[in-house]
DNA sequence: TCAAGGTGCTAATACGAATTATCACAGGCG
DNA sequence: CGCCTGTGATAATTCGTATTAGCACCTTGA
C-alpha cells in the first residue's frame, strides 16, 4: 500500500554513487559555474544512479532552503465561493489564477479568516497572512486599519482596487473609473442630455468616490446640470420618481443591479428606456441580478486587474522597492440604453 | 516599520520574549505534557509577543519537521476559476471550503501544476502535492497514471468522483449515478415510454460509464428498448433527427447543456417538449448554458460531495488505514420535461 | 624542492520548526 | 553538609536540500 520504507534522499543517492550529498545536489542543479567543478564521469555516475532509483527532490526541503514558499495568498473580505458575490469576484480570481499558474505559484485562499458572524478581518486572532510570500487583497471596501497594519509590518501585498493612502501609499491596481465616467457623460452630452444624475452612494469607498468625481468633473466640463440621487434605503420606484420629478434625462447608475431595478420600475410606469430616460451603468453588478438588457456603460477589466495584481506582487517580492500603483482603463460598452435626449417642452 | 526583507521566525519571537526558540515552539504547540513545563507567566508573555507580531509558523518548515501543516491541497485538472467550468465546480469547492474551515485548515490551490501549454499534471517537474497534508482531486477525468503514482507514493488523497482501480483501489467520494438513472428510467417506463435513448458519450470516464450502465440495466429490467445516440461532433439538429427517426419518446441526456440545445432544436422544428418528446437530464451542466426550463432529472449532491471528501481525507490523515469509497445518492428533480408517452400509431 | 595555481570534491552550515536530552536552581529532608 | 526531587527552561539535533568555504591532490615553473 504505502511506499516501502523511507523516501529516497540525496544522501541515499550519494551513498550509492560513492560521493557526497553536496555533489548530488550540484549535479542535480546542473551547476556549471567556474567555482564548481564536477568531473564528467562523476556527474554521469550520479545521474545514472538518479535515473535508476527514480529519485525526485523533495519540494518541501527545497523550498525551505530557498527563502520562499511560492505561495501567494488571496484575501477577500467576503467569502470567495459562496454564490452571492461569486459573479463579481470571479473574473478577478480568474486573472489571479492564470498569472499565478504562469509564475509557478500556488494560491492560498484565506477562507478561514472569518470571525464568527462578523465581517472578515485580515488580522484576526490567528491570522495566517504571513503564511504566504505575499498576498492579493480583494474586496470593494478594505478596512483602513488593516491596510495601515499591512504597510507598517512590511507584508508584501497588492490591493485590487485603488486605495487611498493609509499612513503610506498603498500598492494597488485599480480600474480607472473617472475617465470612463467622463467619457459616458461626454457621450450623453453630445446626444443633447442636459440634466444628468448620479444615482448611487458616490462615497463610502474609493471606487464610488472615483466615479462620482469623474461625473462631477465631466458635468462641469460640458456645462450640464448634474445632481446626486442617493439610493440607500430607497425603492427603485422612489428613485425613479425623483429622476422624473427633477427632469433628469440621463441617469448614471453606480450599481448595475440598481440600473436593472430602475428599468423595471420604469417599465411598470409606462416609461420607455432609453426613449424617456437614458440609463448608463457604471461598472459590473456586485449583487446577483438577471441582466436582460444591454446596458450602456463600461466594462471593468477585472480579469486583467487580477493578472496585473499578481505581476505587481511578483515585482514587490523581487524587491523592486517602490509602491506600484496602476489604474487600468475601462472599455466603453455601447449597449442600448443611451439615446438622444428627447426634445421636450421646458 | 519592520524590515520587509525577512519574515518573522520563532527565533525572533524568542528574542523579543527573552526565551529560547524551543520555548516558543512548545508554547505554540500548546504542549502541556508532564515532560514539558512552562510557567504560566512565561507562556503568557510568549503568547503576547506572538499576538502582537502576528507571527505565523512557516508551513514549509513545519511540514519538513513534523508531517502536518494543516493545509489541504485542491488539485483540479482544469482551472478552478475560469468561466467555462466555474458553475460546475463551484458547489464542490463550496463544500470543500466549508468543511476545511470547520477543521481549521487552509486550502491550497495547486494552480502551478501546468507544464507549459500542456494539460495540468499532478506530477510535474517539482510537484507540490506533498506541500499539503493531503489533497482533494477534482475533475471529471483523472489521469490513470497520476492516480497510480499517488497511490504508489502513499500520498494521502481523496478523489471527488468515483475512480476505477489504478493498480490499487482509489479513495473517492462519488455520486451514485446508476440508481439515479435507473429511477428515471423506471419513471419513464411507468409513464408508458418504450423506446428510450441514452444521449451522450456513455464512456471515456467513470461517471458517464456509470450512467450508461444504470441506463442499460434499467432498460433491461423494465423490458424496454434502449439505444445509444452519440453526440460528439454532431449538431443538436442531427441528434434530434436520429431520435425522431428511431421513434424515441424519452431521451436520457448525459449533459444538460446538450439537453437544452436539443430542446431548442425541437422548438424550431415545431416539436413540443415533453408532449412529443420527454427529456431527462442526467446531472448538472459542465458547460455554461442558459437553462430556461425545469429539466426533469436528478441533482448531483456536489456540495455534500465536497464536504465528505474533506472529511474522508481527514480520516485518511488520521491514519485510518483503509481506502474510503463512498457513493452519495442523487436526488430526483421533478421538473417539467417528462410526460406520459403519447400513444401513437406504431 | 618548493611555492603557485588548477582541479575535483567534501565538510560545514543555513533554512525554520519540532523534539530529545539535559541542565540550573530551588527547597525539603536526613 | 550532601542528597534528592520537582520545576522551568534550553542546547543540540532532526528533517532534506542548497550554498559557501575550503581541503587534498596534482601539475607546473623557477
Amino acid at each position: 500500500m504505502t511506499s516501502p520504507g523511507r523516501r529516497l534522499t540525496q544522501q541515499d543517492i550519494a551513498r550509492i554513487a560513492g560521493v557526497s550529498q553536496t555533489t548530488v545536489s550540484l549535479v542535480l542543479n546542473n551547476r556549471t559555474d567556474a567555482e564548481v567543478r564536477i568531473a564528467p564521469e562523476t556527474r554521469e555516475r550520479v545521474l545514472r544512479v538518479i535515473r535508476e532509483t527514480g529519485y525526485v527532490a523533495d519540494p518541501i526541503a527545497r523550498r525551505l532552503a530557498e527563502r520562499r514558499n511560492r505561495i501567494l495568498g488571496v484575501f477577500t473580505y467576503e467569502a470567495v465561493f459562496p454564490t452571492a458575490s461569486a459573479d463579481f469576484y470571479h473574473p478577478f480570481l480568474l486573472g489571479i489564477e492564470e498569472c499565478a499558474e504562469e509564475m509557478g505559484c500556488d494560491l492560498l485562499l484565506f477562507t478561514s479568516a472569518r470571525a464568527a458572524g462578523e465581517r472578515r478581518r485580515i488580522f484576526n486572532e490567528d491570522s495566517r497572512v504571513r503564511l504566504a510570500d505575499g498576498c492579493v487583497l480583494l474586496g470593494r471596501a478594505v478596512d483602513r486599519d488593516d491596510l495601515a497594519r499591512l504597510l507598517a509590518e512590511g507584508i508584501p501585498f497588492v490591493s485590487i482596487g485603488r486605495r487611498d493612502d493609509a499612513g503610506a501609499p498603498v500598492p494597488y491596481v485599480g480600474a480607472d473609473y473617472s475617465p470612463a465616467v467622463r467619457a459616458l457623460v461626454d457621450r450623453a452630452s453630445g446626444l443633447g442630455h442636459r440634466r444628468l444624475a448620479y444615482v448611487g452612494t458616490g462615497a463610502g469607498a474609493e471606487s464610488p468616490a472615483d466615479r462620482m468625481r469623474g461625473f462631477r468633473e465631466a458635468v462641469a466640463a460640458v456645462g450640464a446640470e448634474g445632481s446626486h440621487v442617493p439610493v440607500t434605503g430607497r425603492t427603485p420606484e422612489e428613485i425613479l420618481g425623483e429622476l422624473s420629478a427633477t427632469g433628469v434625462t440621463a441617469a448614471f447608475v453606480e450599481e448595475p443591479a440598481d440600473a436593472v431595478a430602475i428599468m423595471h420600475a420604469a417599465g411598470e410606469r409606462g416609461l420607455t428606456i432609453p426613449g424617456d430616460l437614458s440609463i448608463l451603468a457604471l461598472g459590473a453588478p456586485t449583487r446577483p441580478v438577471r441582466v436582460d438588457v444591454d446596458l450602456t456603460g463600461f466594462r471593468i477589466p477585472r480579469q486583467e486587474m487580477g493578472r496585473r495584481a499578481v505581476e505587481l506582487l511578483a515585482e514587490v517580492l523581487e524587491g523592486g522597492g517602490g509602491t506600484p500603483q496602476e489604474l487600468l482603463a475601462c472599455e466603453l460598452v455601447e449597449g442600448s440604453t443611451l439615446a438622444p435626449a428627447r426634445s421636450r417642452p421646458q
